[in-house]
DNA sequence: CATCTCACACGCGTCTCCGT
DNA sequence: ACGGAGACGCGTGTGAGATG
């Protein structure tokens, strides 16, 4: 996605709302839907999408689930070889067994971030309660006002969106059953969580879900409202706030044993 | 086997939107 | 109107795979 901000004044406006299908962000809306917080396609990157959506082999995101038909022609680009290809299909097969979170902040819905796709899944369960809620419920869920609820609504409005999430659904991408998480009486219940710096034992988004099962919310960012922050190896910016803010530093031992206690 | 390219992981800063 | 928090882009370091 393009910030308006970094536009000259004059193209300010230009920004189209095509989402899935406008030409101008077809490439950028690959490139979101294949990223890692997103449907997690390894292998295929920047590079490889642009090339492929250049020789006409991808149009939408849904093509990238026919992948699979061209590898002749894949392994043809130059620096791609065979076994480069299978890891490519192996991925994107791998992929079509995903969340309903991760399949919302896929589509890249203006607005609509992994926060608020998780949200999104929470509240409507199913997708398609989703599109088919109306302005006012969408703004039911939390952190979601009159914007993101406008732009989510005129999202599953567009008849082009529809046809490629159909066409997604009937390559397979499916997902298991949302569980409704009941956060009341876990151990962090209420609190906010940051997570800074890289940890030994385990990878920042394990932690993440590790604080979220006791009940905690991850946020990326320290404010006064911060309960704690989680301090690995290499902490920047986030650990000086915190301490500013005299906010209680949690290092990766104590962060283990509250976990696994 | 050395080199090159690409994708990924992560931190940080900025901007925007939401809720109060 | 303001502060908090999320979205997003950019920069840097690292590892895997392709090529010659």
């Amino acid at each position: 996605m393009i910030r308006l901000s970094s536009l000259p004044e004059d193209e300010a406006l230009a920004r189209c709302t095509g989402g899935l299908y406008c030409p101008a962000q077809q490439t950028e809306a690959l490139i979101h839907f294949v990223s890692r917080r997103a449907m997690d396609i390894d292998g295929l990157g920047e590079r490889w999408l642009i090339s492929f959506f250049e020789h006409g082999l991808i149009k939408t995101v849904a093509d990238i689930y026919q992948l699979h038909n061209h590898a002749d022609e894949m392994v043809t680009f130059e620096k791609l070889g065979e076994k480069s290809v299978q890891n490519i299909i192996n991925a994107i097969e791998a992929s079509k067994h995903t969340t309903l979170a991760r399949f919302i902040y896929a589509l890249g819905i203006r607005g609509v971030g992994e926060g608020t796709a998780q949200n999104f899944a929470q509240q409507f369960g199913d997708l398609d309660s989703l599109m088919a809620a109306s302005i006012e419920t969408l703004i039911k869920t939390p952190d979601v006002g009159e914007i993101t609820a406008e732009l989510t609504y005129e999202f599953f409005r567009a008849p082009h969106n529809i046809e490629v999430i159909t066409a997604l659904r009937a390559a397979g991408v499916h997902w298991d059953k949302v569980e409704q998480v009941a956060s009341e009486g876990l151990p962090l219940d209420g609190q906010t969580w940051v997570i800074t710096g890289a940890l030994d034992s385990m990878a920042r988004d394990e932690a993440k879900a590790k604080l979220q099962a006791l009940g905690a919310k991850v946020s990326g960012s320290i404010s006064a409202k911060t309960t704690a922050l989680l301090a690995g190896d290499k902490a920047g910016s986030k650990l000086t706030k915190a301490e500013k803010l005299g906010i209680k530093i949690v290092g990766e031992e104590e962060f283990l044993a509250l976990v696994e206690g």
